[in-house]
DNA sequence: CGTTGTCTTCAGAAATTTGTGAAGTTAAGG
DNA sequence: CCTTAACTTCACAAATTTCTGAAGACAACG
């Protein structure tokens, strides 16, 4: 964990950061997430107080101003980062938050709601006794399952995360 | 639930099937999957018997027989599909199973291995101590703890499944 | 062992996505 | 108010992805 040439007294290897930045977020890629986004947030999530300036992040991914407002704006979008205004500064910060996956998690449930009305229609307009009716009928119930155990599972992973980490 | 023309005699409202197939194929796409992928995915949903033929999936779809070739490959790699070989015959049939979401999570879970060495690795170079890596650390427990529960909301809902639905 | 039906592979065309520079908008500070 | 820093929007260029037609491979059937 030694220094590389231009991370003097920054007191981290920039390098090592954008290895892990670079690693991580071609997994989120391989997710489906847009690449910016996903290199945005991983270095966010890297970053020493979790929020940087839209300068910043364009200079350590080496990137446009315009990508990174476009990457930024789908990740608030999404609940993965929130905004801030610095006061007295014509300044945005971009920061994620601790309890970042709780609420990207709780959006998902958003988008399990739209999923589980379109697959509504589907046993209507297929009919519920057709077999291809009762398939997506089956669907349906596990996506219900579903929502219904990750808000449970959430809410103790919270008490988790607090027992393990303390109150953060 | 009249039957378009063109589906006489097919016991099924043709244009009805492709509605569905078709806006909840957009979600998956939505969600990050391959365009041709989920259409075919949801076209087997959506079929009486769960199973169909290349060709009759690119006749329902319009599709060619190679586009219908590599959407199944994908799909079979991330097991949402299983390939039948009919016996006596030259044809292949792509089948979607009653537990599908149940195999679908469970190759999820082979993701979140990776991404958990990745971040693991994160921690490593950054130092545990330092604040970026501390926030790393406290993803990494979160898929952690997931994973583990994961394993068991799988078990119960095949429980719940059976019960709901009599042994599949 | 040749014929034929079925699936796969491959090169390239078409469509889509992604990122840039430049112009536009907004609000802080004088 | 005027200046100016910071973010956003837009049109376009580049890169990537997606699908097709054609050629190839494989296995069933005679």
């Amino acid at each position: 964990m030694t220094e590389s040439a231009g991370a003097a007294g920054t007191g981290r290897d920039a390098e090592a950061v954008s290895r892990f930045v670079e690693s991580f977020a071609a997994q989120l890629v391989e997710a489906g997430m847009q690449r910016m986004a996903a290199r945005v947030f991983a270095a966010l999530l890297a970053s020493d107080s979790g929020a940087m300036t839209s300068a910043e992040l364009g200079e350590q991914l080496q990137v446009s101003p315009a990508a990174v407002s476009g990457a930024v704006r789908y990740l608030a979008q999404v609940h993965m980062v929130s905004r801030e205004r610095e006061p007295g500064s014509r300044r945005e910060r971009y920061r994620v938050h601790s309890d970042q996956w709780y609420e990207a998690l709780t959006n998902r449930d958003a988008i399990l709601k739209r999923w589980e009305q379109t697959l509504r229609e589907g046993v209507d307009s297929l009919g519920a006794t057709s077999p291809g009716g009762q398939r997506i009928a089956e669907t349906l119930a596990f996506f219900e399952y579903l929502e219904g155990e990750l808000t449970k599972l959430m809410d103790r992973w919270r008490e988790h995360r607090d027992k393990t980490f303390g109150r953060g």
